[in-house]
DNA sequence: GAGTTCATGTAGACGTTGTCAACATGAAAG
DNA sequence: CTTTCATGTTGACAACGTCTACATGAACTC
């Protein structure tokens, strides 16, 4: 319209308009929540029409499934990583690196971790979804069952051992993301605990070295 | 209107409006999910004007914050109760039950459990919902202090132990809430377990009688 | 008992959102 | 050069949260 000619008119086409959505769409969570997650919102900061986002995503749940099956595939990348840099094949030490470099990766990616807990997506999940999920726990659970293996509760049966083992890093990751425990948690010795040193220790209590 | 004057005209006042709606969302929540929860919708489903249940809540937050509310308080409850009936002094058999009470509570009333949790709640939490929540923690926290005096990983600071403790009721009712495990879980060695006794395991786990 | 008060409910409006259908654009294929 | 088709736009619609003005009637006052 008025725009001079000269100056560089944004093109029509936006080049990679679907990474874009989930970059602004992670920012926005972990910058002001996921209930201020708007597709209209995203489009605005874009610089597109509202509607734009439609094209590469079904709707709202659709964007949020494919924010929670990228955090599965980080999440499992993550836990693996951090299995690898011990350099051991104790499953103990494997198991206790995995459980360290899974609640490191959600304290630090808050915005995957919300999608992949927020209740619209477990209530309808895509194929990779569940694909990715399934990926990721068979690869902890193959882990646990080392353990167990090794003496690890040899008394209980797997599913429970699994459920526990889940539970901690999970569980935590929620509690710290949410200061759910509130004061009751930091300051609690008069000082502030570093926070990799609470996560190495919270691990330990799940998964002991010994 | 044309309604018959004889029949039971419906009273202008509804009398216990206020509880209603909150009995009705978490119904809606139980049923289909905490994403399908309108004002607009509980209304209807009240017969009342669609703006009748502002009268009582602020605003949408609000009558999540007065579910999370209770939430904490009913928790409380059920975890002081699974203790007393105990009938035992024992740090260690007191904390246990606590657990189990907890996490049977989550598993029992899933909505206030997902109210509890719900980003919308903690990121604008009323005064009344952070003294129930701060109450409740106080209690855990009081037992899990007396298991540490009775010998329970006196090496670890409280903070983290406090971490833990909470991490696995609360982590395990997602897990089992959401099936984000899966047939990781259940059916593992073939059979479905029977969910009290796994309950009973997992926090067996956390905090072992002896 | 008549009049008043005020919590409670209603009616209507407004801006925002998710989603759809019809149309526009331009990069890539032929 | 023409056609195709993924990608983006425009306009519309219903539903939602929330606000304001108004209606009702239970409870209190005199």
């Amino acid at each position: 319209m008025n725009e001079p000619v000269t100056s560089q008119a944004k093109p029509y086409h936006h080049g990679n308009l679907a990474d874009a959505i989930l970059a602004r769409a992670a920012q926005i969570i972990d910058q002001q929540g996921i209930e201020a997650l708007t597709l209209r919102g995203i489009a605005r900061d874009l610089g597109v029409s509202h509607s734009a986002p439609n094209r590469h995503f079904r709707n709202k749940a659709a964007l949020l499934s494919a924010l929670a099956t990228d955090g599965w595939l980080k999440a499992h990348e993550a836990t693996l990583q951090e299995a690898a840099a011990t350099g051991s094949d104790n499953p103990h030490v494997v198991l206790n690196a995995m459980g360290r470099g899974y609640l490191r990766w959600a304290l630090e990616n808050r915005a995957l971790f919300k999608a992949i807990f927020h209740p619209d997506v477990s209530r309808q999940a895509s194929n990779e979804l569940i694909e990715a999920n399934r990926q990721f726990s068979a690869t902890v659970r193959a882990a646990i069952e080392a353990t167990q293996r090794d003496g690890r509760h040899p008394e209980v049966p797997l599913s429970v051992l699994t459920l526990f083992t889940n539970s901690v890093p999970m569980g935590a990751a929620v509690l710290l993301m949410d200061n759910v425990l509130g004061e009751e948690l930091f300051g609690a010795e008069g000082q502030v605990m570093d926070l990799e040193s609470l996560i190495t220790q919270v691990i330990d209590l799940v998964v002991p070295l010994r």
